[in-house]
DNA sequence: ATTAATGTTCAGAA
DNA sequence: TTTCTGAACATTAA
């Protein structure tokens, strides 16, 4: 699940290519279904070819690397997706393979255990219908209380459920809506047109408290493996994890409730009864 | 050995 | 319009 802040520690393990000339990208064959490229490998390859990077931005939970052809590489890591500037893991995973110029014979992978990474190859007006404002909302660091607000406080959706959805806000997926709640102390189910202002305040610090210790973490690393750093390293923000995955054990904030799992919207949710009631507070 | 669970995104249905 | 459901996929735990 790279989230905001493992695609954040991406994107700054591949900000120091910015300047680096790609010399070609291939395939490696595998006896996996290859992942889906936009519009495809040989576009993507003449693309590429002797074409400077530079720039590496985020979007969402996307890298976007800025080609000196004013095109745009969007890498989707989607469930398992790493992009490594060091040896993978195995060979087999390996999805596709960036040769970068320089003496160092550096070389960018895209790794994806599960394979339902997506990479797109863009023009600047293709890349603004794909990933313009009506598709994706404001990225989850900069959106304001303000306009949390606004964008939420008329549905009836789950809290928790809304937190996730791409186009309200860019960067939350499961893993950080149930942490952001607990530390907002909010009950992932409640509506959100049922939260008042003091919530709405806590969440919105929740938000950005939790997003940047995690970055500052440099995400975090679960037991399948995905994630990291692009020189491999792993993460560190699953040790400060209150909620996420620790049904049964006792809540840290309070010391007194334990922790419960549910499902949303086909996924787990982690959450303290003790600390997110559901009232409006 | 089979089965369930994992979680992001999108298409299509309710 | 808004909200919900299922499928894509590989791996691991039960």
């Amino acid at each position: 699940m790279p989230e905001l802040p493992e695609v954040e520690t991406m994107r700054r393990g591949l900000a120091k290519l910015v300047g680096s000339r790609i010399m070609g990208v291939s395939r490696p064959r595998s006896p996996l279904r290859p992942i889906t490229i936009h519009p495809g490998l040989p576009a993507l390859r003449r693309a590429v070819r002797a074409r400077r990077i530079v720039q590496v931005g985020r979007l969402g939970k996307r890298v976007v690397v800025w080609l000196n052809s004013s095109r745009a590489i969007v890498i989707e890591p989607r469930m398992t997706g790493r992009l490594l500037l060091s040896t993978p893991p195995d060979r087999k995973h390996v999805r596709l393979v960036f040769r970068l110029g320089g003496r160092r014979k550096q070389q960018l992978t895209f790794w994806d255990s599960r394979g339902l990474g997506v990479v797109h190859l863009l023009r600047p007006e293709e890349f603004a219908e794909n990933f313009g404002p009506h598709r994706l909302g404001p990225d989850a660091l900069l959106i304001t209380q303000k306009m949390l607000q606004i964008r939420l406080r008329a549905s009836r959706r789950a809290i928790k459920v809304a937190l996730m959805d791409q186009r309200v806000l860019a960067g939350i997926g499961n893993l950080y809506a149930s942490e952001i709640l607990h530390r907002a102390k909010i009950h992932p189910e409640l509506p959100c047109n049922r939260l008042g202002p003091s919530q709405w305040r806590r969440l919105h610090q929740a938000i950005r408290r939790v997003l940047r210790e995690a970055i500052r973490a440099q995400g975090s690393t679960l037991s399948d493996g995905a994630y990291g750093t692009s020189d491999g390293r792993a993460g560190r923000f699953q040790t400060a994890h209150r909620v996420y995955q620790r049904h049964g054990h006792r809540c840290p904030s309070c010391q007194r409730g334990t922790i419960r799992r549910i499902v949303q919207a086909q996924r787990s949710t982690f959450f303290c009864p003790r600390c997110q009631p559901l009232g409006n507070r």
